[in-house]
RNA sequence: GGCGCUGUAGAACAGGGGUUAGUUCAGCGGGCUCUCAAUCCGCAAACCGGGGUUCGAGUCCCCGCAGCGCUACCA
């Protein structure tokens, strides 16, 4: 039954970054298609040449990849397509449907802004629909722009998720499809494209729900059936405004700079504006795949959780597995060196992550000898017993030949047992020494996979740092 | 201003005429523990307002209010 397959699109501007408001939008049409076996088109919109770059473009590209969301047909660009749009629009205009008007954009922006300072509500009057044969001959030779002649009448569509939406057709202003340098506008292009891609959903947000009347106009205009509609909120910021650079990191490329997996950052997403299942929301792509729930799609716009996407990354960090993780961080770059040193690592520090990145610039000592040390922590651990516990500790460590974490804190703590302390008094300024930190995983995993050599020379810089300290 | 969309804890989602209004993140307190995570236990926290309909209304209807969106020869 070809004539029945689902086709969905997702028809980006390639203005700028990829906006998580965007990705959503992109997931939400391939999450749609994959679970109904449609196909998911890809069509880049970019017949504002002012404002289209190539590089905004390749960022598209490179943010839909890394979330895992590929498309099955194009990427289509509209700027390819001009001619199409023109042939549509003479058509329009041959049948009398859309006339061609010569009025200056400069001067209609004038009259708007004067209408509007005096508070009222502006519309094109139609000015050169009215013109007689006689105004209209001086001005054959200006460029103009084809505008559409807005019929009477409301319109009225159905919205998957949120029911009928009704707009009177004396709302609309008789708007321009093609521009007087033969380009088309979006609603226009929009169209065109969606009816010869044979789209069967249009999948995309709240803010295009006054555009689609037009739209709608349109297809009516040529008799073609429209698309069913589903219009997905909008992503805010905490403070409840349209989410923009100034909420902090927006872009999908942001988020993956900082150390995201594209798992958390889909999962995250899917969450926002829907309920795939009541008490859930940990998934996979496959399952949010197979359980997507278009008609469960929240109506309400969603304040964007950064702390949440946190949680998420975690919880995604926790399903995979050591080795899995190893791999991911190899391939990105964030680690290097001895493999089997690296596993290591991964098992003490992978509950303490957040993001990918902390393997690296949070559990640096690991790597290199610590540079500095936590201040309040030497407020605490510089004083002279610290000093002499720490060379009790490294004559004692120095000894052992089995350098094994039960043997370790053997020996810790026999000796804080000897000079009738707490281990604790023993454990913190050794965690100091060794990380340069206050906290890190179990001390004495840690000293093991440091090995002897490490530790007994980290205690030694520490011990010159203290001394340094004491005779200040 | 006009038109449209939307209103359940700080945030995201359940609940769709009868529930002690549920889950998750964040917050707070506690257990575990060498610290931090992880984990476990607990606390606090919501139906925008007003009218109807009904024995009974977050839930259905109406009217307000608020937030957001659109109002271009941008998309």
């Amino acid at each position: 039954m070809k004539n029945t397959e689902i086709r969905v699109r997702f028809a980006p501007s390639p203005t700028g970054f990829m906006h998580i408001g965007n990705a959503r939008t992109a997931l939400y049409n391939y999450l749609f298609a994959r679970n109904v076996g449609g196909r998911f088109i890809l069509r880049v919109e970019d017949t504002d040449f002012e404002r289209s770059t190539q590089q905004a473009k390749e960022v598209i590209f490179s943010s839909l990849k890394f979330l895992g969301i590929e498309w099955d047909e194009g990427p289509y660009y509209q700027s390819e397509r001009i001619h199409l749009y023109q042939e549509f629009a003479k058509e329009l205009l041959k049948r009398g449907i859309a006339y061609k008007c010569y009025c200056e954009p400069q001067e209609l922006e004038q009259r708007r802004l004067m209408m509007q300072a005096a508070g009222k509500p502006y519309k094109y009057e139609r000015t050169c629909y009215h013109l007689t044969p006689e105004e209209k001959q001086p001005k054959e030779n200006l460029p103009f722009a084809i505008r559409f002649l807005v019929p009477p009448g409301e319109v009225t569509f159905p919205d998957l998720i949120r029911g009928n939406i009704t707009i009177k057709g004396e709302e609309l202003e008789d708007f321009v499809l093609l521009r007087s340098d033969g380009t088309p506008t979006y609603n226009f292009a929009c169209v065109i494209d969606d009816y010869s891609m044979k789209i069967t959903q249009v999948i995309r947000g709240e803010d295009h729900i006054p555009n689609t009347p037009k739209q709608i106009l349109i297809y009516k205009a040529y008799q073609w059936e429209h698309p069913i509609y589903a219009h997905l909120p909008m992503i805010m910021g905490p403070d409840h405004t349209k989410l923009s650079k100034r909420h902090g990191a927006t872009s999908v490329e942001a988020y993956r700079e900082m150390g995201y997996l594209p798992e958390a950052l889909v999962n995250a997403l899917a969450m926002l504006g829907a309920s795939f299942e009541p008490d859930r929301e940990v998934y996979r792509l496959d399952e949010l795949i197979k359980l997507f729930p278009l008609n469960n799609v929240s109506k309400k716009a969603a304040v964007f959780n950064a702390e949440k996407l946190k949680w998420f990354n975690r919880e995604h960090i926790k399903l995979m597995t050591t080795e899995g993780l190893l791999l991911r961080l190899l391939e990105l770059g964030l680690v290097s060196g001895d493999i089997n040193y690296l596993r290591r690592v991964l098992t003490l520090v992978r509950d303490r992550i957040t993001v990918l990145n902390d393997v690296y610039n949070e559990f640096n000592y690991f790597f290199e000898e610590p540079k500095t040390y936590d201040d309040t922590g030497l407020v605490n651990w510089s004083g002279k017993e610290v000093l002499e516990n720490l060379r009790l500790l490294k004559d004692k460590l120095s000894e052992l030949t089995d350098f094994l974490a039960s043997l370790i804190e053997k020996a810790v703590r026999t000796l804080a047992e000897e000079k009738n302390l707490k281990a604790k008094n023993l454990i913190h300024p050794l965690r100091l020494a060794l990380s340069g930190k206050t906290v890190s995983p179990g001390l004495f995993e840690m000293m093991e996979l440091l090995g002897k050599t490490r530790v007994v020379t980290r205690i030694g810089a520490f011990i010159e740092k203290i001394k340094q300290i004491n005779d200040r």
